[in-house]
DNA sequence: CTCGATCCCTGGACGC
DNA sequence: TGCGTCCAGGGATCGA
């Protein structure tokens, strides 16, 4: 559930909490989300958190150590119910806490999370830059020409296009589906579909969303809480997400609720309008397939 | 390139 | 109250 305005509020938070911290010891209890567990135990003891990023999804702790030369970091996701907070030693530790840094404050930097869909590296030197580059550009910093250009340049759904993350870094479902209602483009509409017009204002109404969301500390459904504790307030401005059923703020009719890239969609059927039809989306698909096998030939 | 299916995992919702 | 079942959801992977 965390995407971009969430781990931006948890990742301010702890730049504010523990850059500067060094890192004592390292425990570690279920790995299976740890690429490289053996490596984490090797190397993040000793090495001082300088400073934390976010990256997409991802909390970017980058890392300096006395006499490695090499740039390294440790990479954490937070998946759907990931939480990484600093916590007094004394504390008891919360159910599922599996990874625990000693800080040399005396404070535990502790990643807790049930279902363990996150996950967690170490990685320095050009295994850190590799990794960086899998993915694509962050909506904040894209320009609306290269944004229209992604978009334009793709035949998949835009639904999908938006929660890809080697194409757009750090749009997850809420956001993806509130961009598309703002900007009354339905979730199955190609990006090769839309009009350079739509796509602009995709791009306009998704950087709108994510910044009053970073504003409001992101949205707290579930249970997720910044690294102070705090909830984030954007849930109250969510337009579609959640809201099957329940009247368009714009024109009432019933929000639907359809699945499109393997992820419920959320959107108003009046707003915005459906492509053509599936099996013509087929049909040109195929027609595409074709011109390309012949070109090989 | 793009798609759908499948798996991972646990807690919350729901039915009885 | 308690038990069983279903489902959500980001991402990796695989075959079509």
């Amino acid at each position: 559930m965390p995407e971009l305005p969430e781990v931006e509020t948890v990742a301010r938070g702890l730049q504010r909490e523990i850059a500067g911290r060094r890192i004592l010891t390292v425990t570690l209890g279920k790995t299976d989300f740890i690429d490289n567990p053996t490596e984490i135990e090797l190397n993040l003891p000793t090495r001082t958190i300088e400073r934390v990023e976010r990256y997409g999804k991802f909390m970017l702790l980058r890392l300096t150590h006395p006499t490695a030369k090499e740039p390294s970091a440790l990479l954490v996701h937070l998946g759907m119910t990931g939480s990484l907070m600093p916590r007094p030693v004394a504390q008891p530790h919360a159910k599922h806490t599996h990874v625990v840094f000693l800080l040399d404050d005396g404070r535990e930097l502790r990643y807790v999370d049930p279902r363990r869909f996150g996950r967690m590296a170490f990685l320095a030197g050009p295994r850190l830059q590799e990794e960086l580059l899998r993915f694509g550009a962050d909506p904040l910093e894209s320009t609306r020409e290269a944004f229209v250009d992604l978009i334009h340049s793709r035949h998949s759904r835009s639904k999908a296009l938006l929660l890809d993350q080697s194409v757009i870094r750090g749009v997850g479902n809420i956001y993806a589906d509130e961009s598309l209602w703002r900007a009354k483009i339905h979730p199955a509409k190609t990006g090769a579909s839309l009009k350079p017009a739509q796509i602009k204002l995709l791009y306009t109404k998704l950087q709108e969303i994510l910044r009053k969301a970073i504003a409001l500390r992101g949205s707290s459904i579930s249970d997720f809480l910044g690294s102070d504790g705090l909830p984030g307030d954007y849930q109250q401005h969510h337009r579609v997400y959640d809201r099957e059923g329940k009247p368009c703020f714009r024109c009432k009719t019933p929000i639907r609720r359809i699945i499109v890239a393997g992820r419920s969609s959320h959107f108003c059927p009046n707003c915005q309008k459906a492509p053509r039809s599936q099996k013509r989306r087929r049909k040109r698909s195929q027609i595409r397939r074709q011109k390309r096998h012949k070109r090989r030939k």
